[in-house]
DNA sequence: ACCTGAACACCGTTCAAGT
DNA sequence: ACCTGAACACCGTTCAAGT
């Protein structure tokens, strides 16, 4: 029978849980779904269009129900989902920053995050620029976890402590630096 | 007369600012040295060690003459400095926050920050976090500075102000996220 | 010490032609 | 509509051998 477009998808998501960004590659996918390489691009039109649909599906994560409570209660929770969607998939965070950076695959987070703001009495602009900053405080924290994660699974690094502790200690990390900046949010406001 | 692990590196920095880091290839970089690529690994173990010691050499410019005043003073300038490094080369951000992320050619940007945290009151452990957390900020926004500027070039996105309106308006983006962050370390500190 | 020559094992992408 | 076959123009890396 044959692929189509989300059977595409989801092998490449596969490739990449399973082994990582750099070894997703056109051949290695069309091998997998036991095809030629060249008719992948009839499904999508580049690799990076590729990379792009596989971002907006792992941000659909952060979707669902619409955070409730006060704004600074709300702005963290939607940071802590985009962690957790990001860490879903190996190397999760690269994927979902290149295809940021490149304009493909956005999701709807900082719509989403921007909203709140305004919500909190910020202006559109100042909302805005707070939520790519958010963004891209997960995304630089969230790349530095998996990178790490990566090099000890690797043998590169030792593990000097459980795989729990250290990603309980990589959240309560992660919750510092939000809740800094969450603090700088709430001196603007007042 | 033979090459050294310089003219190499000047070579890959050339190439870098010219032609930007997808044309950045081991084969490039050779041909534009008049030697074969093999030659290259005698001088760089593998690419990835040469982007270490790209990242090493534009890293260099955060360095110099300690900012003095107020520990918000500091930082500020400290994050200016960085951005300024990142912006001085095509894709500087993006080089960088590889080899960051990699750990090869990390500079002591962190070392820098953090010392001045510490100064300042916090913990070694909220400094060295909050030095992270700052350095992620830089790299993101400064990394989507870059690729809009790389898009707008290409002409994929329209151009809608002139280029030196455009940089102090990012610079102004730049200075109001990072005054959010310093502002919410404030709080900790009374 | 520094480089050549030549190979190995790959890439992304295009496109006529098949079914 | 979906895929094959085959090619084009590349990659990073290794390594014996040269000078």
């Amino acid at each position: 029978m044959a692929l189509s477009r989300t059977d595409v998808l989801h092998g490449a998501l596969a490739i990449l849980d399973e082994y990582g960004l750099g070894d997703l590659t056109m051949r290695r996918l069309a091998t997998s779904l036991g095809i030629q390489p060249g008719a992948l691009y009839w499904h999508f039109a580049s690799k990076q269009a590729l990379l792009g649909a596989i971002a907006d599906e792992i941000l659909l994560a952060v979707d669902g129900p619409a955070p409730v409570g006060d704004w600074d209660i709300r702005i963290t929770e939607l940071a802590h989902r985009l962690r957790a969607a990001l860490l879903a998939h190996r190397d999760g965070a690269e994927v979902v920053a290149a295809a940021y950076a490149l304009r493909t695959g956005r999701g709807n987070t900082v719509p989403l995050i921007t909203g709140v703001l305004v919500d909190a009495g910020f202006t559109p602009e100042e909302a805005e620029l707070a939520a790519l900053t958010v963004l891209h405080y997960v995304f630089g924290h969230t790349a530095d976890e998996q990178s790490h994660a990566q090099s000890v699974a690797l043998g590169v690094t030792s593990t000097d402590a459980s795989a729990t502790q250290e990603l309980s200690g990589e959240t309560a990390r992660f919750g510092f630096g939000l809740s800094v900046f969450v603090d700088g949010l709430r001196t603007r406001l007042v």
